[in-house]
DNA sequence: TTTCGGATTCAGAACATACTGAAACTTCGA
DNA sequence: TCGAAGTTTCAGTATGTTCTGAATCCGAAA
């Protein structure tokens, strides 16, 4: 399964992956890595990541020392807001042009301001698409 | 210039951001090589690689045996428009894993399911975006 | 306190990427 | 046909990234 998760190292993928197919759906550290064919450190480090950025949780299991992870419901969508920062980012960063050569004749600034107009239309946009999509899932008889 | 550009090399970023706000907006390898502090042979390759992308074209100036570059008009829309392409791929991989396991109970999949479903809403509302972008250009006065 | 299952850390190996510089090639005018 | 301007190609270098394995750490049970 070719998982081309933007910004995630081959591994990651490949965990993510294992984690929305697994049974059952939540797993040990020794299970990713005997899943994967990973090393514990691997494991221990991409979990760790994955946890800060909320994709994953930890679960208890009564019996077990160990840890067990499972996919953060609704992560997705998460996901995709978070990625509407890098899009504010751009955006940003297009302002600070746009004000540094404000000096300049304004033709000479319309590359630069549609380029601006479009990153904010996209920025307000995704929002409400995540919205309708979370709207669309409440109706939607499970 | 922070130019994150997903998937693009840090020169071709720089190269884009440059285009973005060079006067004149037309430039030749020279000059870029010039401007970016760049080799002639990054200018060339990475200059073969956006042609490619359709993300600047050629441009002929008289009286200059060089060739030059522009931004091509619009190119931001079209790069969103391809992207869409790759939320397909991750669809149709999402779609192979279901036929895949579809003899498994049907709760299981219900994280597979709901993956597909979300990136299918995505791949389906994103033209209209980009539809919705365009015609909200042609109706502002320039 | 010791022991042991389990997790974490990090130096280093293997691999991948981005760019340069120099040589080869193309094109056009003389 | 020659020469010069301009461009392309590609081997090599520098730099980053990803993963492993071994040492270390942690915490619970004995």
């Amino acid at each position: 399964m070719l998982f081309a998760d933007q910004g995630a190292q081959p591994m990651m993928g490949r965990l993510l992956a294992h984690l929305l197919i697994c049974d059952p759906p939540h797993q040990s550290s020794a299970d990713l890595a005997e899943a994967l064919q990973a090393s514990a450190g691997s494991i221990s480090t991409l979990t760790r990541q994955l946890l800060a950025m909320g994709m994953i949780q930890k679960a208890v299991v009564p019996g077990s020392r160990a840890t067990f992870f499972r996919l953060t419901p609704g992560m997705w969508v998460d996901l995709m807001r978070q990625r509407n920062g890098s899009l504010r980012a751009v955006r940003e960063a297009a302002d600070r042009g746009l004000r540094a050569l404000a000096h300049r004749p304004t033709e000479q600034l319309d590359r630069l301001r549609e380029f601006r107009d479009f990153y904010l239309f996209l920025e307000g946009e995704m929002p409400r698409l995540l919205d309708a999509w979370l709207a669309r899932r409440q109706e939607t008889p499970r």
